[in-house]
DNA sequence: TGTATTTCTTAATCTAGGTTAAGATAATTG
DNA sequence: CAATTATCTTAACCTAGATTAAGAAATACA
């Protein structure tokens, strides 16, 4: 079997069925946000973590600078939430909103009872969180070790989709990058070919 | 209550119980390694995880420039495993090995039955995992907003013991910079004071 | 204990990507 | 659909950190 980075990644992450996965049912709500909107601001106490059913979410810090640096992109099947405060009980580091009108199932961390869940659901959830610490042990090695054009190639590989549904800046953002970069990087590729 | 997020930090992360939290007794191995040992090898396919009773292990790449890049450093009571290799079932990217005499428990991730475990383990497994998640999260953002000088502040703070055990350019390789850089930095600093 | 090897520092030079600025496209909104 | 606002591009200039090099200090080793 050849080895093939990003069919692996896709089929690990794009979990259709998680939304079983975490047996949410009658305690977790449905809602609906318009493009825009924050589910969650900086500074807040929040456990609560987002399954987007629809649409695309985010999350980002803002640094003393006051410049954006995107942390996340959540799409359908995907689930977000600032991990690393709510393990900490600190108040929220990261903001969430919406890039697209979007359906959200909105479940709280603290009072999902893991004793619940069936053998396999576990199984499953454990997986879940390895497979998000796989994909940040890979982004923080890339952050180390590779060029911003390099990163920008492995996020083409590995989101082909995102692109269609948001700007380059946020891209950028995600990348670690400034947009003016981005556009250099582009520019160079494009005229590569 | 006033947040300090290196205590919390250090709280978190120091889980002399991981141990029994992993249930593990029987099925696991304990091995003594030697300094400079190494334990995992880039491009070997592996499920194994370690757990360091003793001593002080390190995963690393090493990139198309022969340039080392230190993912994490695992100290006494921590756990060290290739997670994104292993969740998506490839070649490890990581090598591990000794920065010490250790004394490490290795199990099998693979054969590691999570429906044998109680109620209060699966739970603490899960904070385990969303432990690790929550740091990278940190060191993300941190490689994407702060300078150098910033970023090895805090890895002063969150890890205040590890300066006595380790060379500095160990230090620089995880901080994402080179050893000049970071003796540099250290210059300025001094000379602040 | 002396020699070899690794580590650390300092300094000169270089470069990827940041900053600033201004114009060109494209997307929203009234 | 006109006008405002956001996005993208290009280019000149700047800076944090990389690279290269060489000497000093510390460690390991024979």
């Amino acid at each position: 079997m050849i080895y093939n980075p990003n069919k692996a990644l896709k089929h690990a992450l794009k979990m259709e069925n998680l939304y079983e996965v975490l047996g949410l049912d009658s305690k977790a709500k449905i809602k609906q946000f318009k493009k825009g909107e924050i589910l969650q601001l900086e500074g807040e106490l929040s456990s609560l973590a987002y399954y987007v059913k629809k649409g695309l979410l985010r999350s980002y810090t803002i640094d003393n600078k006051d410049k954006e640096h995107i942390f996340m992109f959540a799409s359908e099947g995907w689930l977000i939430a600032d991990i690393e405060s709510q393990e900490f009980d600190q108040p929220a580091e990261l903001f969430i909103d919406c890039l697209e009108d979007s359906e959200v199932v909105i479940f709280d961390r603290k009072s999902f009872k893991i004793a619940n869940l069936t053998g396999d659901q576990l199984k499953q959830n454990a997986h879940l969180l390895a497979r998000r610490t796989a994909v940040l042990q890979r982004r923080v090695i890339m952050l180390m070790s590779a060029s911003a054009k390099e990163r920008y190639n492995r996020f083409l590989e590995t989101y082909p989709e995102l692109p269609n549904r948001i700007p380059q800046r946020m891209i950028a953002s995600y990348l670690g990058i400034t947009p003016e970069a981005l556009s250099k990087i582009r520019g160079e590729i494009a005229k590569s070919k």
